[in-house]
Order: structure tokens, then C-alpha cells, then sequence
DNA sequence: TCATTTGGTTGCATATTGAAACCAACCAGT
DNA sequence: ACTGGTTGGTTTCAATATGCAACCAAATGA
């Protein structure tokens, strides 16, 4: 698991709120997108951003002590890099659906955006799909939330 | 394309970006989760969130400006329904790829937490996983972000 | 050596949030 | 019809978070 400190949840049994505590902030989002290509240093991500420098601070200081990034301190103590843990990596399916989400439904027919593709063939990266157990396209409707305390069936 | 009123974007070529400035928002997000969890009343967000009410008021009014629900006045004029709509409903991927970051990430192996299944078989909904042109798993390392401007190859 | 960049911190004004009070419709029971 | 409770909000106000600019020390570059 992630944060030593201990947090107080928004809603401690549901995954997505705690996920939602954790990264569900529109800086945070925007550092683990840059984090996810690549970037490494606090004045990389300032430029790619444009965030108060207090903000970035804060942000960079919350995602190493919840385990998103590890901080790296370079052999002269200062100018350190940030670098994505484990579990900043496994963010890239999150980024990787806003990302998509976003291409679909934030921008009109005539405007342009930047893609995600794959170097090899320059082909953009195919769209994110929720299966079934049985392989099957899966809508929200088929779907029902089990909670903690509730009986299997 | 979504929202009428004219955004101003944190970055505005960034599909990831546009997505965090329209629902990159903690108790977006929760509205979200249960509008596609089947709630539609403004006690029932109300209720499950535990949200304050100004705040609940606010950003349903928000989503459905942006486009992602709608708005459905009763006959009587009062106690209206808040609906996904088509943008709404394309948000489950993304809600869904937080829930299994946040089962992943969020929680020590001995707690337990509220689980998405498909009823008739009430097996767990699968891993989303990223995949290649080629149907191949995609790591984050084997993606190219093209800007704008760039030419293709 | 001197200027510049880097990686921050601090202070302050402004914007957002959260809690509570308030309110007008509606609704259920008698 | 009257009464009490619920619903779906709005308003007010204090506390918190944000964003901007100034500042700074260490490292780098010319």
C-alpha cells in the first residue's frame, strides 16, 4: 500500500475515492502525465505545466510521501529528480483514459490535439476497452457494486 | 465537443488536460462514480458522498453545463433527475481504470474493499490493460506523445 | 569572477471550500 | 385542512487553498 502518514479518506472502503484522494486533482493529474513521458526535473515540469512554483512544490512533496514518485537527490544534495514509483506507473492506464476520454469528448470535429502513438510504426494507441469475464465489450450497466459488507451472491 | 461557455484551458492542446479541467476534480469524480452507479437525485449524491451542499449544488451545475449530465426537471418543476449523458456514460473506462489503481494501490492486503462485478456470473470485472496496435501489452516506455505542430513521422 | 539558472520558500491578496442557517415546495399522515 | 418531515436548494461566514511576486542560496556557465 501506499502513504505512511495516515490519510483520512473521503470514503475509506471505495476504491475510487480513495484513488480520487490520492490523484484526483487537476495538478497532480497534469505532474504523473509529465512524469509518465518522461519528465524528471522540478523545472521541467514547471515549464510544461505553468504552476505556481509553491503549487508544484506541494504537489511533487504529496506524490513522493503518498509513494506516486520517488524523489532521487542528486550526489551534490540539491536538483534532485522525481521519478515514478511502481504505482506512479501503473497511472498510465488512468492518464491513458483521460487522455482518451478527452480526445472523444473535449474537442471539436476541426480542432487538433496532441497523440499518443507507438514509436515503432507511429500508429496511435488503440482505445482503452472495459471486457467482460468472457471477453465481451462491458457497459456500466452490466455492472453492479458490491460492497464490503455484503454477502458474495 | 462538450461545454457551450467558452473554457479557458490550463493546456489547451493536451487531451489529458482538457479532461482534468472538466472532471479533474475530487467530488466530480465521486459524482461521476455514482451517477454511473445509478443514482440520479441531488440526496442521493447528497447522502452517499457525505458533500456539502453548496458544493454538491455547484459542481452538478458544472457537469451539466460541460455536457456530462443532464438535467431532467420533474413535471412539477422541482426535484429534477441529474442523467449521464453519451459524454457521461464514456466516463465509465476512466472511473473504472481509478477503482482498479485505487484496489491496487490504496489498500493493504489485509483490507477489504467495495468490489465491481458483472451480476450474472458475479465474477469481478477483468484488468483494463492497455494494449498495442498489435494487441500486445503497451508500457508507458514504449509510447511517443506527438505535439501539434509535429509532422507525422 | 560575475551573471544566470535551478529549486525552492515566504508573504500576501484572492478564490474556493465547508458548515450551518435558512427557506419554499412538496409529501404523508390525521 | 393542518402539521411535521423531506427535498432541493441558496446564503452567510469562517477557514483553507491557490496564485503571484519577491526573495534566496547553491550550482552552473561564460
Amino acid at each position: 500500500m501506499l502513504q505512511p502518514t495516515e490519510m483520512d479518506w473521503t470514503d475509506p472502503e471505495c476504491p475510487v475515492a480513495r484513488a480520487a484522494d490520492l490523484v484526483g486533482d487537476k495538478w497532480t493529474l497534469l505532474i504523473v502525465r509529465d512524469s509518465l513521458d518522461g519528465k524528471r526535473r522540478f523545472s521541467e515540469f514547471e515549464k510544461s505545466l505553468g504552476v505556481a512554483k509553491n503549487i508544484l512544490s506541494d504537489r511533487l512533496r504529496l506524490l513522493v510521501e503518498r509513494g506516486v514518485l520517488t524523489r532521487i537527490p542528486n550526489e551534490r544534495g540539491t536538483r534532485s529528480e522525481y521519478e515514478p514509483t511502481t504505482a506512479g506507473l501503473d497511472l498510465f492506464t488512468l492518464v491513458l483514459s483521460l487522455r482518451q476520454w478527452g480526445e472523444r469528448n473535449a474537442f471539436g470535429t476541426n480542432e487538433r490535439h496532441s497523440t499518443l502513438v507507438t514509436p515503432a510504426t507511429g500508429q496511435p494507441v488503440p482505445r482503452l476497452r472495459p471486457l467482460g469475464p468472457d471477453g465481451s465489450e462491458l457497459k456500466p450497466q452490466e455492472t453492479l457494486l458490491v460492497k464490503v459488507g455484503h454477502p458474495a451472491t
